[in-house]
DNA sequence: CTGAAAGCGCTAACAT
DNA sequence: ATGTTAGCGCTTTCAG
């Protein structure tokens, strides 16, 4: 049974101080004129019995306790679940690792999540906000610990941000269908007041307004029984829609369970189109056109902020990126005849 | 700006002392005399204020971080993202978080990912494991640390472990197959050896035998580009195949857009069945057959065995887990002249 | 019933 | 160039 080690060991072994060690620990061995040969023998015995420092002491002593909570809507949403690879895997090697949280959306859920995050002493914040969470947020902020929001803010939050243009890509999409000869376009979408949700409304209403036409909404309350979802969207999509946007995923999932029961073809009947991408798209018959979030650069961004945030801490001017999306046509929107 | 609050503090507010606050934080007033009035005012005190205690300073001072680490492959695939949700939720109620690292099955990483979950003190450990870290989980389990490891498990490997029962699934899916009449199955399988794969391939070979039908088996390598993987199978399917069982929702996900590829008409031409259900495979058209795995009981199982090991520790003997497979027939497996 | 004090492993100012 | 030491915030033993 390999004993725990602690700094302490190994500076008994080695007959140096502790200090030495915790200084070619921590890379600051020139800084503080460890010369290179001692530097090298502590690496090398280091090396070898395999010492790790405990990052419980570390923590406690520096404060810092290279976790980063991450706070999402639902950790087994696709969505959520690609970025949380991304995260880990651009943050790993900086050293940090993640411990998460899923808020389903609630308010009283995500305001116990931060108090959690903050005993755990996370260095960094990645937020996916549910309404309400704002002062918490301020909170965060206003003790200068490193917040970044992302796929939504909350009104009146200044806070560093990175989004998609949810209004550019639902107008597009939007767009897309009417360009394609449909005429009755129905918008499935959550009851829910968020951000991006609105966002996602508004582009299409601004695009149907454009062109003159009536807008049809669908709201449907979030994480019901997905039979009631089903129903629900089922029962009450206008009975003359040519095409359905579905606002999410999730709504699409139920959607087009809803009208394989009508027993709609698709795309004579019925075009279809969705607000994120998702993999197994390209395989259904006909293919599903969506609007294909930038996963990959959404993350980058994330992290890049959250580390400068972490490097240099102090307060900047919060910055708000927004990033464009990508409509991905394929045949659920594109009428045969066509 | 909230001052972060120490135990001190609030004792020195109380004007009590600091082991009268620590009594009362940890359910330990009444056991060692701290009287009701006491505890209730001291209560009412820290909930006033809002203090929690600093998780660092008492995992520095308990030796337990109430963190559990979770290795698993990818936490982005859908299978591992769900059961990251679960765990989530029934270890938050216990007070423990989660920090989850992916290995993408490779050794050199889980090796590392163990070091540094180590460091970070988790108190327990789950665990999808890749090939060859059966030495470096019985160190974690010589050095009394609990863990489960689940969904896998490794040659020679004594370890508490909660696994689904593969070869039945795999038995019964192409059973399935047979019974609808389909003669010449094809089981596309990854060219790896963990075990769960190999006892999967154990139950299409069994069934087979006993018909005493040829098996065909097609090898894909894990994650290589995923057009390459397309192409891979597109090309060496052999090209009597009518019907195809696929042992990862990952390889149905290539193979089908190799089926589309050939033009393969679904269940006429080829019946599909997956190891692994998906949200997405009622709603294709066909509808999807697949081997869905009991996600709800294998998170329910593991954390059970997760908690009486950081409840009791002591080494009882390592128990294993097999749960039973479910298989959901749809349309994509029944050819429809039956 | 309550309080004083030791010490978990580490970092970094200070001493040598 | 290397060593000594205080103390981060907490738990828990032991004394009062």
């Amino acid at each position: 049974m390999k004993k725990k080690l602690s700094i302490r060991d190994i500076a008994e072994q080695l007959k140096v101080s502790k200090t030495t060690v915790s200084f070619v620990l921590n890379g600051k061995a020139a800084e503080n004129g460890v010369s290179k040969a001692m530097e090298r023998r502590v690496l090398a015995y280091i090396e070898k019995v395999g010492y790790r420092p405990n990052r419980m002491a570390q923590g406690l002593r520096t404060g810092r306790s290279k976790t980063i909570g991450m706070m999402v809507e639902d950790i087994s949403d696709a969505f959520f679940s690609s970025i949380a690879r991304k995260f880990e895997e651009i943050l790993s090697v900086k050293g940090y690792r993640i411990i998460y949280g899923s808020t389903e959306n609630n308010t009283a859920v995500a305001k116990d999540l931060i108090q959690v995050f903050r005993n755990h002493q996370v260095d960094g914040y990645i937020i996916a906000p549910p309404p309400g969470i704002e002062e918490d947020i301020r909170e965060l902020i206003a003790d200068e610990l490193p917040v970044i929001v992302f796929d939504r803010t909350l009104p009146n939050l200044e806070v560093d941000s990175v989004l998609v243009d949810n209004h550019q890509g639902a107008y597009r999409a939007t767009r897309h269908l009417l360009d394609n000869g449909y005429k009755h376009i129905t918008l499935v979408t959550l009851t829910s007041e968020q951000i991006q949700m609105r966002e996602r409304e508004r582009g299409y209403l601004d695009c149907l307004a454009e062109a003159g036409k009536r807008a049809k909404i669908l709201r449907i309350k979030y994480h019901e029984q997905r039979e009631k979802a089903v129903s629900d969207i089922e029962k009450n999509i206008p009975a003359d829609t040519d095409a359905v946007l579905f606002a999410t995923n999730y709504l699409a999932e139920n959607g087009l369970e809803a009208i394989a029961m009508r027993r709609w073809n698709i795309p004579d009947q019925v075009a279809i189109a969705v607000f994120d991408d998702c993999n197994w798209f390209k395989l259904f018959k006909p293919s599903i056109t969506a609007v294909a979030q930038p996963l990959e650069a959404i993350c980058t961004e994330v992290v890049d902020l959250l580390l400068q945030k972490l490097e240099h801490a102090g307060h900047k001017a919060p910055r708000s990126l927004h990033l464009p999306t990508h409509l991905v046509i394929r045949d659920s929107s594109q009428q045969r005849s066509q």
